[in-house]
DNA sequence: GTTAATTCCTAGTAATTCAATAGGATTAAT
DNA sequence: ATTAATCCTATTGAATTACTAGGAATTAAC
């Protein structure tokens, strides 16, 4: 039930872009420098944000990403179910990739997965890329 | 983010012996059979719900397996946390095993872990082997 | 006291995922 | 032209997962 790396160093190097955005496309190589992680490695995580649109990006010299958005409009829920795939703890409560098992008419724990999962999602949907911006500043 | 088999079977198994909580000891045998689970794999789930109190067995031919409390006082949160550990998405919010990145002080996405964790908790320590019983039996 | 049923214990294994690294192709500013 | 960047694909070592295999120890029933 842990998060991958990619979550987490996906998170904060969000939050970096958020932290400069105002300051136009900022480029990986800065970012894993701040944030210490991999460069190599970040490349494939903002492969993923930027397929679902979460940044943007321009290619060259002097190029970088962007968030797509300001940062109040992206939540943290919307950059861990990118990364890290629905936050669901088990497949068939899974509403994106919905596998259910033969005793899913009958199973009881299931209710307990669809808890586990609305109460994350009531926490990620809740934070902004701005709230922890503001709450970094401080 | 997934939870593993180890703790979908382990609380299928243990909702199992609660159902039959009056019936003395029951066999590995008989849960896997009904429960659809492959039995070695059920010998090793049992041997860690045993290391940490939540089950007691007798061996030998009649012998098996039984709650060592009332399915009211046996939660998913006691289940679940033997069979997988911390529930803290990252291990520098995980109380049992501690280990801080060097970042920990300067961390924003700390907090998010940690209302992470502290959600699920509310949701696993709220239901017991008796809430599920009763919820089955309907 | 033999047999059958059961827990207990250790080791091995195929498949998958993770967290990178490596090497290059493409693009754009200077 | 050079440099700085994104983009793309492949590979890899380590760890984890979900088992299976094989047996030792224990107990009830006959």
């Amino acid at each position: 039930m842990k998060l991958s790396t990619r979550g987490r160093y996906g998170l904060r190097a969000m939050l970096d872009l958020a932290l400069h955005y105002d300051d136009g496309y900022i480029s990986l190589r800065h970012i894993a420098e701040r944030q210490e992680i991999s460069e190599g490695y970040l490349e494939q995580v903002f492969a993923m944000l930027k397929k679902d649109g979460l940044v943007k990006s321009v290619r060259g010299a002097q190029g970088g990403y962007k968030l797509s958005y300001p940062p109040e409009d992206i939540t943290v829920g919307m950059i861990l179910r990118t990364l890290e795939g629905s936050l669901a703890p088990v497949e068939c409560v899974d509403g994106e990739n919905p596998s259910k098992c033969s005793r899913y008419d009958e199973c009881v724990t299931k209710f307990i997965w669809e808890k586990m999962r609305d109460s994350l999602y009531e926490v990620v949907d809740s934070i902004s890329l701005e709230d922890l911006a503001l709450k970094y500043k401080k």
